[in-house]
DNA sequence: TATTGTTATACTCTATAACTATA
DNA sequence: TATAGTTATAGAGTATAACAATA
């Protein structure tokens, strides 16, 4: 579980290190929930009980999941009858995804154990701060996005 | 404030995903630079380079790395003649684990990519919010460290 | 008996490249 | 030729459990 001490120093500037410790706290808190769900398969899971029927390019973009690792990982979630696969008649190269029943109660069940989680970090930092954190991360993530390549 | 109310509006999607993506972003431009060196690997190098000598239980847990992780990665370390490894002479158990003069020249260079990986964040929320962020991601790793385990 | 680390095992994520089948 | 998805392959992180050596 690699509890213990922390890293305090340099690596002040290591975000990569802070951000890497914050998620096996969180991962932690969410696997003692979930167990069964990992963050990208709850992802996936929850994009297509708000979106509905959607095909894998699309998935993979909105849950930020690269398509060679959204095969198998549908693979996962296919195999325990969570979601179903049709190639889409106007298109058949697509492959259309979407939840079975089971699944949208997995979805169901899913958020309320992500909003167990939630009140676990809010305890730890306040509601006001937990909104500021949810805040920057979004920022973060989503200037990632438009990062060019370096100079060289 | 209400004695029920609680933050859970706008994380539908959950603080794992969002903490995913921000590490998808940082880890992305992280490596634009850094390349050869994952985060908990730079974390153990600058670890190193900061406290000399360690045994691996101390190291493991300063780099939030587990027990059974932490061979392989120092293998892997190893290899490229950047880490020592001998047996502790007063407790033959331990396993001493040092930089060697090429492992400082990375960790020095890593220190210098780090920075750069800030600069970057910094130009996308500015010095005050990257300093809040850094705070509230420490809190959540530190926290996350109290957590107790499930009852089974 | 307890501690330190290794090994075996298993699962998942991650991504590049080559491939199939469509369009 | 371009696109959607699969498969092969490779590398790494994560953790549990069993184990050897040492204390």
């Amino acid at each position: 579980m690699t509890s213990g001490a922390r890293y305090d120093g340099m690596l002040e500037d290591g975000m990569a290190h802070q951000l890497r410790r914050a998620s096996q706290a969180v991962n932690a808190s969410w696997q003692l929930r979930s167990g069964d769900l990992t963050p990208p398969q709850f992802a996936v899971v929850q994009i297509l009980d708000e979106r509905g029927s959607l095909d894998q390019k699309t998935l993979g973009a909105l849950a930020a999941v690269d398509r060679s690792t959204l095969t198998p990982l549908l693979d996962r979630l296919l195999s325990r009858g969570l979601i179903t696969k049709n190639t889409d008649p106007d298109n058949r190269r697509r492959q259309l995804i979407a939840l079975t029943p089971a699944g949208r109660e997995r979805a169901a069940l899913g958020r309320e154990q992500a909003r167990e989680t939630s009140r676990w970090i809010e305890d730890l930092l306040g509601p006001e701060r937990l909104a500021t954190l949810t805040l920057l991360l979004k920022e973060l993530g989503d200037g990632g996005r438009e990062q060019e390549a370096p100079s060289r």
